[in-house]
DNA sequence: ACCTTATGCCTGTTACATCA
DNA sequence: TTGATGTAACAGGCATAAGG
């Protein structure tokens, strides 16, 4: 429906330009078509400028006093309902089309705001999970790290206690044997609950940490 | 049920006003 | 003077309700 314009909008556009007509006496007066055009391109605003006299001006900028009345209502509620318009319009001196308007415009202010509001808290959010990725990558690393020292500790002592076992049958190696101080030196205070290995295969039951 | 009309809202655009 | 920015006004599309 780019070419096309249904009859109700240039019906109403033309109602507006009147009305604009109205309002702004030698301004738009030009721009009312004299027949109505069936088939029409977009159309694009004629530029305004203003002549010697200063006519041809046309007042765009609301006063303080109404853009503080307008945002007023516009805090109490965004929506705008027909009676509200009126009520408004005829308070501030203005024509409900440009009530409607500033509402129409206020809200796409408002939710840009808001999104470019969602968008930064959202970033935020991202930001500092990324960061703790980081410092629980780096973590995991440190402890593959300690883990793989205190595999090579348990090794050496199964290898001195192999040695020992050759000549001393009748011995046997369980974690329980352990110290209860034995990860101290690994730097792995609290984890001796927390691998269990059981007692007949201790030899390779680390291989599992490969899979980390 | 379907079509027309009116109305309101949304998104994107245009043109003017203002300011650095 | 000029480019950037803010904003009033507009265009066109869509949704919905009311009436014929």
């Amino acid at each position: 429906m780019t070419t096309n314009m249904k009859p109700q909008t240039q019906t109403q556009a033309d109602k507006q330009m009147v009305l604009l007509s109205q309002y702004y006496p030698g301004i738009y007066d030009q721009l009312i078509p004299e027949q109505v055009e069936v088939v029409k391109p977009r159309r694009r605003r004629k530029k305004i400028k203003a002549d010697a006299s200063g006519c041809g001006f046309r007042k765009r900028k609301l006063s303080d006093e109404q853009v503080s009345l307008l945002e007023q209502n516009f805090g109490d509620e965004h929506k705008l309902e027909s009676e509200r318009k009126d009520r408004i319009a005829a308070e501030l001196g203005l024509d409900p089309r440009q009530v409607a308007v500033w509402f129409q415009n206020r809200r796409a202010r408002w939710k840009s705001k808001k999104l470019e509001e969602e968008y930064s808290k959202l970033k935020t959010e991202h930001d500092s999970t990324v960061l703790e990725k980081c410092r629980l990558e780096t973590e995991v690393l440190k402890l593959k790290e300690q883990l793989g020292e205190a595999q090579n500790g348990i090794n050496r002592l199964v290898e001195r206690l192999d040695g020992i076992s050759s000549t001393s049958p009748s011995s046997s190696f369980s974690m329980e044997a352990m110290e209860p101080t034995f990860f101290d030196g690994f730097g792995m205070e609290g984890l001796e609950n927390v691998f269990f290995v059981p007692e007949n295969s201790y030899i390779n039951g680390f291989d599992w940490l490969n899979n980390i």
